[in-house]
DNA sequence: TTAATATCGTTTCATAGCTAACGATTTTGA
DNA sequence: TCAAAATCGTTAGCTATGAAACGATATTAA
């Protein structure tokens, strides 16, 4: 019967009337299904545009997603220090760092110590890098808009108002 | 000025104004920057809600997110093929094997072929590994209505509205 | 100045994650 | 009936990922 108050609309996903029937019948003290629901379909979200974007735009240019979004950071600011360049990807410093071997591999970037402090490092989109984001970046653009179309256009705004308030509130 | 009429209540992350600020001055015949700040906004609550439970819950068990969300559909419905192991954590079945190895090794799991189609596998989730979800989950519930506790009741179904068309639309 | 501390990027090592190929099994179609 | 096709889970080989430790450099404190 929660199931039934919880979904009088039949607004609920299979998979989440699955879950809530077997939760609500584990001893949790207090059970927030509307927590539960915003969390897991916002994961999974992301989850599905992380895959699609990998199979229908990434793998032709052997890009992962996160190599992608380090590459579009650097398309973005053209020199970026390591540190920052982990934090805004939302990965380890040693994670970017690997990340960065693949893609001078692939001469997409380069790295550069800075004179000033020799701890840092700078790396640097190249030409080719630049010349691949310039290609790459319209198809992933497109996919990103179609992705959320099934949302009117003030739909979006009020998602990404509420999404901003999130991520601020918890420093994400 | 786009950043003007895009941002006058303030509203906008800083990364954001970044991003716009250099996006809007490479040549892309259309950009449509609400479907950008949904989807980056969305990937990045994602990203921070995962690494924030791997920090401060997961990693105490020795899971990461993904044997996690593995041994989790286990505990829901205690006996479920590889397959279904796979699609409902949006991994390839290669990854669920690996991962369920894992969870074999600490004796969370156990693997069993089915005897009408022999082709399949059943996992099942042991006493140990129900064991562990039962101090795990609350846990993990605890933080997943702390990192939404800044949207009210009303904004939390909102959200989640919107999110299930997305899924709905995409087949995520 | 010098010693202690902090910061930065890399390396190491384990697991996570993908694609492609494979062996075993079941289903389909002639 | 029986060969071809489909399905299932695993393996092989690769990159991605994070924690921890490390070397180099910079900052702070005495």
């Amino acid at each position: 019967m929660i199931i039934h108050s919880f979904n009088e609309d039949g607004e609920l996903l299979p998979e989440e009337v699955d879950t809530i029937n077997l939760l609500t019948k584990i001893p949790i003290e207090s059970l927030n299904l509307d927590a539960i629901a915003v969390v897991t379909n916002l994961y999974r979200i992301a989850q599905g545009l992380r895959t699609k974007m990998e199979r229908e735009v990434l793998s032709a240019y052997g890009l992962s997603w996160t190599s992608f979004s380090i590459l579009y950071d650097l398309w973005i600011w053209n020199s970026i220090e390591t540190k920052k360049l982990a934090k805004s990807a939302g990965i380890t410093k040693a994670t970017a760092s690997n990340i960065t071997d693949t893609l001078e591999r692939k001469e997409f970037c380069y790295r550069k110590v800075d004179n000033r402090d020799r701890r840092i490092t700078f790396v640097t989109i190249t030409d080719k890098g630049k010349r691949v984001m310039e290609k790459l970046y319209p198809q992933f653009h497109e996919n990103e808009v179609s992705i959320v179309s099934s949302l009117s256009v003030d739909e979006q705004k009020a998602m990404s108002k509420l999404l901003r308030r999130v991520i601020r509130e918890n420093n994400f």
